[in-house]
DNA sequence: TGTACATCAGTGAACGCGCGTTCACTGATGTAC
DNA sequence: TGTACATCAGTGAACGCGCGTTCACTGATGTAC
């Protein structure tokens, strides 16, 4: 029997220069999306385990982990509306621009469903919450506006060549929006259910008011 | 000043007579009902104070939290399928029976969002629990079933009446599920959100493609 | 009718665990003189 | 060029807490003889 070699626990992570203590925040944030890929708890220490450094050393970035969370949510909202922007430019049609819109948003949300869970699943306007800290709760929900103006703007752009009945875009960009979020969390908690295959396509032609050619 | 009553923490509740075990059950999952109703959390040992009743006691009657919630989720299957049902029966014409069921549906998410959520929020059908549990959620996932039903049926009568261009009733039926699963989620986590007033309307006219009369 | 016994419906004390938070500290790096 | 000092970026030990779970027990109620 040979002895195991003792796997160095620690990979010797050293404090950050000078300047640079900044860094360990964003190995925070890393350690904390890497948790939630993971499915594991988000626990002040289970990220600092992750992040491989003591549990105090949280406290030099962070107040607490809703604090985190919020940052998360933060980066996470740029991210959809980068993503969303991303897919609708990879066309020209409107109908085709859209269904990007769409098609990117579902995935966003089942490809990074924690992430997706923390923008729109309790966080964002949690009754308490908002009471304890209403700047960042409005901030978050700017974030979201921005998000449902990309849908605004496409059913605009099909009501204009005449591919849509919509006569109000914001109201009808709220419930394709509402639709797709129903679709994103349902296919998500509901896996075992028979979806349609035309589910997704339906939300947005039923939704978007489009004429429905197809 | 003079001494306050020592209030009696214990309201000296004592065990259930022979037979009457079982009693202790309901007691159990009226207590975690008020506990998610008053936004609190619910362990083991929170539910057996709110039930006047020591942790252990709850072994005899349940595994463990998570079959607390099963049962609780049982329950409110039976109630929202019932609800829908007997909203849907105040009504004759085909679309106001549709719409009936479809406010219900939306009245019942509302008013007992926690309840709610442990229907359709994640433990129906997390992939670890799936695994773990298959019988109960193959229970689940046919309760859900007999709600979809309700709709299916609202929009075949629509259909039938011609006030609806539905063909896969199905199909169409899902999609208005989704939507008012959204709606209901999204109504309640982001509640500063500027909801257009007939969004609901609006979710019902088009997912059940109902001919717009209005 | 009386009594020993079994069963039922719980209780109370104890355990080990992971958690958030505090506190005094450490050791490297920059700055003043 | 040297040296004392301040600051920065953390660490390690400790705390009290609520949790799930176990264990031996208790006291009332029914049953056998």
């Amino acid at each position: 029997v040979s002895v195991a070699t003792e796997p160095s626990a620690q990979p010797e992570r050293r404090p950050n220069p000078r300047g640079q203590g900044a860094r360990l925040r964003e190995e925070i944030l890393a350690a904390t999306t890497a948790l939630m890929a993971d499915g594991e708890a988000t626990t002040l220490r289970s990220i600092a385990r992750r992040a491989s450094v003591s549990a105090p050393a949280i406290y030099r970035h962070f107040r607490d982990v809703d604090d985190i969370m919020a940052a998360l949510a933060d980066d996470a909202f740029d991210a959809l509306v980068a993503t969303l922007v991303q897919e609708r430019d990879q066309h020209e049609a409107p109908e085709a621009r859209l269904r990007a819109v769409g098609r990117a948003y579902l995935s966003f949300a089942t490809q990074r469903p924690e992430l997706y869970r923390l923008m729109f699943g309790g966080v964002w306007s949690a009754p308490a919450a908002i009471e304890r800290r209403p700047d960042r709760d409005a901030r978050l929900r700017a974030m979201g506006m921005d998000a449902l103006a990309v849908i605004v703007e496409a059913i605009g752009r099909c009501a204009e060549a005449g591919l849509s009945s919509s006569t109000d875009h914001h109201r009808d960009a709220t419930a394709l929006w509402v639709g797709l979020h129903g679709y994103a969390e349902l296919r998500q908690n509901a896996r075992l259910f028979p979806w349609p295959e035309q589910t997704e396509h339906d939300l947005v032609t039923a939704l978007a008011r489009l004429h429905q050619a197809t």
